[in-house]
DNA sequence: ATCATTGCAAACACTTTGCATACGC
DNA sequence: GCGTATGCAAAGTGTTTGCAATGAT
């Protein structure tokens, strides 16, 4: 993926090309890795030297808005975020703390079950032991 | 519910009884507002006059460990707790922040789905504006 | 030149910890 | 009476805010 596509994409969403914006979305668009703010801060103060967590939070939470990625809730301590926005589920492992993708099941989301609420997000979160982990303990 | 089934309640999970963990027990069992810790310690502070919020934190964590209680990650902000542990989904509304209860949709777990990790606990949480608050904005 | 974005430091909110006091059995 | 639970105050952690300096067009 090159700058320029990055930057269209930014400016496809409404959103003015900055250094650090540029090199955020670049950085989920190319991870899998379901990364925290500071995640993404500490992996990109290298090459964008000035960067702030304070900018990483802005631009993610910018990014969520505007549906370029998803905020993820499954671990209580801290958000995560993807920017890989398909359809799919999540698996959290209690041990080492990764976030996994996993395809996400078929939801009969029957109308007459959502009780009048205007339902516009559905995440499906597991939680558990990842093969990871499980082998290590053996 | 008598004060002598939600002692037996406690004994049996082998925790024992307190005058807190009796009252917090009490009131998940008799409450379906998904209360925050901070809901607990300040309906409950007039009942049990020393209740520290401390307390309350303890006792729900235990009581999730336990199995008694759900500790619900459905937001960002803050736990929410449920003392109703047989399966059903959330929604949270974005606008007054409740969290509901759904019925639990069919989901077809199937064993190659979880590539491997050792799955103990699925969440389905749902997010949009509820029934109330698409009322009041008419 | 103008308006938006950044980055620092400080503030915030929720949750956890350490430890002396009080309670339950 | 002994071991555990409680409650206070303080610390911890992830995240947000206010604002002056900087950057983008």
């Amino acid at each position: 993926m090159s700058t320029q596509d990055v930057r269209q994409l930014l400016v496809e969403k409404g959103i003015s090309a900055s250094r650090p914006r540029m090199a955020i979305l670049n950085y989920m668009l190319t991870h899998y890795n379901h990364p925290t703010a500071d995640d993404i801060f500490r992996d990109l103060r290298t090459e964008v030297s000035s960067l702030s967590l304070t900018t990483v939070y802005n631009t993610l939470k910018l990014f969520a808005e505007k549906g370029i990625c998803l905020s993820l809730t499954i671990n209580e301590k801290q958000v995560h975020f993807d920017g890989h926005t398909h359809p799919h589920s999540h698996f959290l492992c209690n041990k080492c703390g990764k976030v996994y993708d996993l395809p996400q099941p078929e939801i009969h989301l029957d109308a007459s079950m959502l009780e009048g609420h205007n339902v516009t997000d559905v995440h499906c979160y597991y939680k558990g032991i990842c093969s990871e982990c499980m082998k290590k303990s053996n």
